[in-house]
DNA sequence: TTGAAAGCGCTAACAC
DNA sequence: GTGTTAGCGCTTTCAA
């Protein structure tokens, strides 16, 4: 009842393994009716290959490893969806794994996929990682790696990232335009590239529109408002400010949501009292109380192009200095949560 | 620059690999000094032993598998989290795969997980599957399997499910007793259990109240409301019908934002025309418009257990039909989707 | 055109 | 206590 090998097949038709092998892989040397009755007797016991043998033997494997910081989120759940199609269509597996932000995790996760002999990575960088010795490490072991969405200025390699600027230059240009001037900006961690980016551009659009850049509209939450507490805290500060914000730009999924859920709570009013414009690729944005303006990042074809480039880079090795970031755009979605029923509907 | 391995240290000790691997895995007969000697060289080489060739040699791989119909929902990505703290703890490895509900790639990856010989399957069903034969024929050549959430009667093991009778009838009941009499039910392909253990909870919540089932109440969508002109038709014709429902009760994630999407478009005033109650995980109810009444499933204890019950059946098999089937609460949470501000209040 | 043999990294039965 | 050897499934020289 176990798995056929190519070892029954050569004993059941009396030849050597060399020779089902052979036939098996379409080799050149081989008698056309050898390879036959080889390939009709595979076929008829339903032979599969081994593709743990196939990796012992030369450390390939057909299959990707994506480390992201979790799953349970629109943005990288539709990431994976884009991963995945492309992976599957070329014929490489995808397999995935969270570092929760954490990089003892991600760390951990690395070594364990690279010993898995996968032929490549795909990596959306942990919030906690400042670190990046085990992936310079691969990399210069020969090991392909492309990065995406948080990705390192230190390593050289493809990177697929949306472009966070302008998003953010958008987002925020869209608040003063409505009117606001007083706009805080709810973000992640500093050392990650999407936060810095994504600050520059909000910086960028104030002062273009003759608004100072003030830091204390600025609130970074280390666990990326993951902590209820940290979100709470974090409003309730700008709350309290002698100008409170007549505005929040919030720079995630979780940012966003822990932001409508303390106002909510403390009953201000969307928009009126304040806007609210989030960087997010949360699905339910349109059912949301009030429906959320948005920066939608295009999640699908990053994953999509991200393994592309992977995957060009497993089959293709190409010499060091050559490679690409790619910008996708991003698209800001205008509802109530910025700019009221009655505005919009004008 | 390439990993190092057991021979390595073998010729760098003058010794033999045997000896290196006795010293490696505190085999019994060893001498203690050899023992530290290979420990230390092997702690200063940074040696890992090749999983690759661990699974060749015993076809064990401390991964199990998990099949799930996808990612971007939070009922799974919760289930997987819960399955992935707990098989970390245990030092197994979590691959994951998606089935998209295609019966062909539920199949294509049950063959790929199984040729990379994980050591056991978690599976939540396809809502396409109807032909269980690629997990029976598994079971009976002695792979471990547990099911969750979408589990076949046909098959005898472990599995980990919500009460989804239980969570249906509070449900329904809930919708009776705050004064709806035309409840419609908004559900999943029919061959799914959950579906079918829904529906008779819904059915026996009404026959208990004196109200009698009525089928064209009910409507099954097939692609359980991804596509979203399902959902559309679906609500449609609940509405067209003489006496329209003033009550949905839909039966995923899905299901539930497609109705509340079709409902504001249509300008439906929720709860006062059209209540509505989901079964549903959905991480941001409390934020909806208005916010939602759910029933929810404790998706990280179910994932939790089902892979508690699947190790234990890898680590110490044992004798057929000594398996258990576990019913998870679910909880009502009750929201202005079904009662109202007013009502809520008092 | 085919077969024999070695080797990928590791373990274990068997010698010594 | 340690070394030798075979074998997990497969590919690939090297010979014939």
């Amino acid at each position: 009842m176990e798995a056929i090998t190519i070892k029954d097949i050569a004993r059941a038709l009396n030849i050597s393994t060399s020779t089902v092998s052979r036939a098996l892989r379409n080799s050149y040397e081989i008698n056309p009716e050898t390879k036959k009755l080889v390939m009709e007797y595979a076929e008829k016991m339903n032979y599969r290959p081994n593709p743990i043998a196939l990796s012992l033997k030369d450390s390939k494997s057909k299959s990707i490893g994506v480390i992201i910081p979790e799953i349970a989120n629109h943005f990288f759940s539709q990431l994976i969806n884009g991963i995945e199609s492309i992976a599957y269509n070329l014929g490489y597996h995808v397999v995935i794994f969270q570092s929760h932000d954490s990089y003892e995790r991600e760390v951990a996760n690395t070594n364990y996929l690279v010993s898995r002999k996968v032929d490549g990575l795909l990596v959306s960088l942990a919030s906690l990682t400042t670190n990046l010795f085990h992936f310079q490490d691969l990399m210069e072991r020969g090991l392909p790696i492309v990065f995406l969405d948080r990705v390192p200025k230190e390593i050289e390699t493809h990177k697929v990232v949306a472009d966070n600027f302008d998003g953010s230059y958008q987002a925020t240009s869209h608040l003063i335009q409505t009117g606001k001037r007083r706009i805080a900006h709810l973000t992640s961690p500093i050392y990650l590239s999407i936060t810095t980016e994504r600050l520059a551009g909000y910086r960028k659009a104030l002062e273009d529109n003759g608004i100072p850049f003030d830091e204390s509209y600025v609130r970074y939450c280390i666990y990326g408002g993951k902590v209820v507490a940290e979100n709470e805290e974090a409003i309730g500060e700008l709350l309290a400010l002698p100008e409170p914000p007549d505005a929040i730009f919030t720079a995630s999924d979780r940012l966003t949501t822990g932001c409508l859920a303390v106002l909510q709570k403390r009953r201000i009013k969307i928009p009126e009292e304040i806007a609210i414009v989030g960087f997010t690729n949360i699905s339910v944005a349109e059912l949301l109380n009030p429906p959320l303006t948005a920066v939608v990042q295009p999640a699908l074809e990053m994953g999509q192009q991200a393994v592309e480039l992977l995957i060009r880079l497993i089959e293709h090795p190409q010499k060091k200095g050559d490679y690409e970031i790619r910008f996708l755009q991003t698209s800001l979605i205008t509802r109530e949560s910025s700019v009221g029923k009655q505005a919009l509907k004008t």
